[in-house]
DNA sequence: ATCGTGTTTCGATATGTGTCAACATAGACT
DNA sequence: AGTCTATGTTGACACATATCGAAACACGAT
């Protein structure tokens, strides 16, 4: 893994590295029809600007789109999200460079 | 996910959300073996003090364990794991997204 | 005793987190 | 139109936490 690869996924970990964007995060990804608008979502124990704060940091990081329809701004997340996550995190535990077999480093405890 | 489970997740998010620590552990779960020296790892510009300070962190979350043999310490990557992370994301990348549509996002009155 | 490998302590600097107040936008209402 | 209300965002600030390296320490091997 490059210094620079790491850079790209460390910024995403990051943006979910907080237990407030990561229920946000949570709650828009598991969101009937895939999107959530703020007022859904804002019950997560901080006043709604904190919540408004910490939506924008996900939307920084590339982990939500936001888009005002009318009244509600409605978030959801990035497509792209779950495949950068699995390739990002399969390496890391199955990296198989070039002559490793095994899928899995997992030694019997 | 309750605040509880995202006090957990996002422990171990936060602790993979720096550059240094994510190459760190990469570089351990990728290791032949499935661990790695100190003394393997530590060429991730940063000094040596600060790549102990890390790994302590990555130890802290629970993502890794050392374990000391004679001159030199090795790490390797907590089993359990992979397999939190996969039920971590599973849900949230994949909530079975149901066909109801409600655009309506019933604010709070 | 001396060297090599990691860890810890300590301090300086930087970044993150949360709230209040103010602002921007959209709909409703007279 | 103008005004009011509701929904989110942004700015400013206090407070907490993270990051980093120099120096000192702990541990094992020679």
């Amino acid at each position: 893994m490059t210094a620079e690869e790491a850079e790209t996924a460390a910024r995403m970990f990051k943006a979910l590295g907080d237990p407030v964007r990561l229920r946000l995060f949570s709650s828009v990804a598991s969101h009937e029809g895939g999107e959530a608008c703020v007022c859904d979502i804002s019950d997560v124990g901080v006043s709604q600007p904190t919540v408004s704060h910490h939506l924008k940091k996900l939307r920084e990081a590339g982990l939500l789109t936001s888009e005002r329809r009318g009244t509600w701004v409605y978030y959801r997340v990035q497509p792209s999200v779950l495949a950068a996550m699995g390739r990002l995190l399969a390496p890391a535990f199955a990296p198989a460079p070039s002559q490793d077999q095994s899928p899995a480093p997992t030694p019997a405890t």
